[in-house]
This record gives structure tokens, C-alpha cells and sequence, in this order.
DNA sequence: GTTATTGCAAACAATTTGCACCCAC
DNA sequence: GTGGGTGCAAATTGTTTGCAATAAC
């Protein structure tokens, strides 16, 4: 995949950040970081390294989306109240996706694995 | 969990549906159906089901939402040239599921699992 | 020099919110 | 009568697009 200037100093920083980032951070990012871009170009990158299986995507409820470079194998339990989401240690489907490159004919780039509940606090709001 | 005359219809409207649907054209099916509501009503009481555990939800690349009766247990694999999205016949989680109520103390109403990637066409332009 | 990339600002679309009205109790 | 539920329209927010300026090759 050939990349442009703005994909790179993009990939790059997301390698060293290590973590999920919006595309709006990552735009308020780059720039105190001196390596400012358009808030189009953002996008636009994030868009093509998408595409590229190069970045991985994950949509919050809001509309949000959280950008990462394509190594996370991390999955979250989301409380449908207050939102807040704790990581899993575990991924039950890394056999799945190798058979479905075969079975499906399909180029898996990654996966999303969440589930959505009540947390303990907002299942039993006498903890506080 | 106490329901409004609203959240009645869209609920049976959602059972007798059967399938995902957007907010969006929920809005515009019950207003055909002549059980018409606002469409700001509408997204409170999805809300209000989702908070209840009745609705799931699921939030497409392009920020728009999928709701359902929370009966549902279909995962798909999705394109992300195309956006093509193909229904697994599968799930590799339900008994991880179990096993978070208690391990993390969390009252799960439901998970989704997406796989992205590539499909045949996109992946190998040639077989048009 | 030609083409692809970029930044800005305007446009867009899904969703949320403010507020007046209304219905159920 | 009071309080929650509702509809409408305006506001909000993340994202996308049109287009002129710029950089890459």
C-alpha cells in the first residue's frame, strides 16, 4: 500500500501511542505535537489506512469512532448506563478468523468483540 | 422496568420486525404503519429499552445505529471497501458471556462480534 | 507540467435537547 | 392539578465534501 506524507507521521504516532485515540484527539494531538494536519486529512488518512488493514476502527455508541494501529486484539465489557468499559484479557475468536479467511473467502484485517450490560454499580446502585 | 405507551409500540414493532433497523426507518415505518410517534420520541424510548436490556444495538462505521430486540445472537463479516456485510451462522462467545456475569460481576444483556477485512471482490478486483 | 494531496470552510446526517403542550392518574 | 411523556424545531457533533492552493514526481 503506497502512503502519503500525512499517513505516515498518522501511523507513526499511533504506533508510539499504543492506544485507541478519536479522530478529533488525534487531530488536537498532532498538532501540539508540531505535526499538524488538516482535520480533513485526518480523516482522510485514517480513512485510507483503514482500507489498507493498517489501522483498526471501533464505533462508540455516540457516532465516535476510535482509531488504533491494526495489533489490538483487545476487547471491552460496556455498561449501556454509564458507559464506562473495562478491557478484557481475552479473545475467544483468533480460530474463528483464520477459518473464515477460508471458509468465506474473505481477508479478515481484525475484529470487534464487546459486550453491553449493566456494571456492577449501575446493577446495584446501593454500592455508590 | 415500567414501559411507556410509546416504547410498547416500538417494541412490538421490533418483534414482529425481526430484524435490525435504524432508527431513522423505524421513525418513517411506524409512521406508514399509523402508530406514528416523533422521531425524537422515537431515540428516547430506544434508549430507555436499550437501558432495559429489551433492544440491542449495534453502531455501523458511519455512526448510524442498528437496533433490535435483544434476542438477537447473529454476527456478520464486514467489508470495509464495500461495506458488504455477511451474516455469520455461528457464535463462538455465548459461554464467555456466562462466565463474565461472574467473573466481572457484570449483568450482560447482549455482545456483538464483527469481523472486518476484504471481501473476495474487493480483495481480487478481477472476479468483478 | 501533470497529478495527487492538503487545508479550509461549508455541507451533511444522525442524534440530542429545550420547551410548550397534553394526557393519565 | 401535577408530573411524566410527547412532538416539534433548533442545536449539537462527528464526519464528509467542494474547491482552490500546494506539493510530489
Amino acid at each position: 500500500m503506497r502512503r502519503t506524507r500525512s499517513q505516515e507521521k498518522i501511523l507513526s504516532f499511533l504506533d508510539r501511542l499504543n492506544r485507541e485515540i478519536s479522530a478529533q484527539e488525534l487531530y488536537l494531538e498532532l498538532r501540539t505535537a508540531r505535526q499538524g494536519l488538516g482535520l480533513a486529512t485526518v480523516y482522510r488518512s485514517l480513512e485510507a489506512l483503514k482500507l489498507g488493514g493498517l489501522v483498526q476502527v471501533r464505533t462508540l455508541a455516540n457516532g465516535e469512532s476510535l482509531y488504533s494501529c491494526a495489533k489490538k486484539d483487545q476487547h471491552h465489557v460496556t455498561c449501556v448506563n454509564c458507559g464506562r468499559s473495562l478491557p478484557l484479557d481475552c479473545c475467544p475468536v483468533r480460530e474463528l478468523e483464520r477459518q473464515l479467511q477460508e471458509s468465506h473467502n474473505f481477508k479478515v484485517y481484525y475484529h470487534t468483540l464487546e459486550f453491553f450490560g449493566l456494571c456492577d454499580r449501575c446493577h446495584n446502585p446501593s454500592l455508590g
